[in-house]
DNA sequence: GTGCCTGTTACCTC
DNA sequence: AGAGGTAACAGGCA
């Protein structure tokens, strides 16, 4: 679940937890699996001593800039970050474990092991693979209607791929779709200009208003997303299709469907989101 | 208990 | 290039 408005909420709070100029005095990682890069023994020993100079979010990664190296974090489904005490039990599902010269302690647990860890001496070559950064000024309505005249693939499966726009996940993409009033089965090189400009603004809007809320929790599950601090997000109370099949829609009250695209689910108006080719 | 579902991505084949 | 399927894994839920 953390899209781009959880990554970011959780990148602003490490960042106003003052962990910049903090060192690693120690690394500890408790399930292998989850350091991408090398092994981990080697992982821990070359972390070992560097400072975090930087944390900054690329799409949904996490990016820590080290005093030698780039340190990636991806969260996939169910990875989170816990500040703890130095006694604080080492948890089911915790995986890495990282002890700054102040006393700090930061704790990654993620019960699916989907997320990833990896190290770079230089971690451009990764990030560079990742598509435009929505709060970018490259991206922009021009490059989105580049971006999608230049491909003929279904929007819904387009807009969750990552080499194109990055940061948008199954969530804020058929949030996004319903406020842009596209359907998900719409091929890109179909959109008229002016779907393109409403899209454009609805995958703002909805990045934005889901940053503002803090990110979006679903259920009351492990699984689910919290903050470092482990406040829950916001969003969830807000949302318009996603996990709202049943549901009247927001704008024009008839109910809303569910069904599978790209094997994911698909949540839409199917009035106010027809599908003009069929 | 059983079986199916899930917010992500990489990798495979066609 | 893109589509479709599968896999990684564990918990939630009916």
């Amino acid at each position: 679940m953390p899209e781009l408005p959880e990554v970011e909420t959780i990148v602003r709070e490490l960042i106003a937890s003052h962990l910049i100029g903090k060192k690693i005095i120690q690394a500890s990682v408790f399930w292998n699996g989850i350091i991408d890069t090398s092994a981990a023994h080697e992982f821990t020993e070359r972390i070992r001593n560097q400072a975090i100079i930087k944390i900054e979010r690329r799409g949904k990664y996490l990016v820590f800039t080290l005093t030698h190296d780039t340190l990636l974090v991806h969260l996939r489904m169910t990875g989170k970050f816990e500040f703890v005490n130095k006694d604080a039990p080492v948890k089911k599902h915790e995986h890495v474990r990282l002890t700054f010269n102040d006393g700090t302690i930061l704790r990654y647990e993620d019960p699916r092991k989907f997320g990833r860890w990896s190290l770079y001496k230089d971690a451009s070559e990764k990030l560079n693979q990742l598509g435009l950064e929505p709060f970018s000024l490259e991206f922009n309505v021009e490059a989105l209607k580049l971006l999608l005249k230049s491909h003929s693939s279904k929007i819904k499966p387009f807009l969750l791929n990552q080499k194109y726009i990055a940061g948008l996940g199954n969530i804020y993409v058929d949030e996004a779709l319903w406020e842009a009033k596209i359907h998900p089965l719409r091929l890109t090189s179909s959109l008229a200009t002016q779907e393109i400009k409403r899209l454009y603004h609805a995958i703002m809007n909805v990045l934005e208003i889901g940053i503002k809320n803090q990110g979006t929790s679903l259920g009351a599950g492990q699984g689910n997303y919290f903050s470092v601090s482990g406040r829950r997000g916001g969003h969830q109370h807000h949302l318009k299709v996603f996990r709202q099949d049943g549901l009247a829609c927001p704008r024009c009250k008839a109910i809303i469907t569910k069904t599978v695209i790209a094997q994911r689910g698909t949540h839409f108006c199917p009035k106010c989101q027809r599908n003009t080719l069929e």
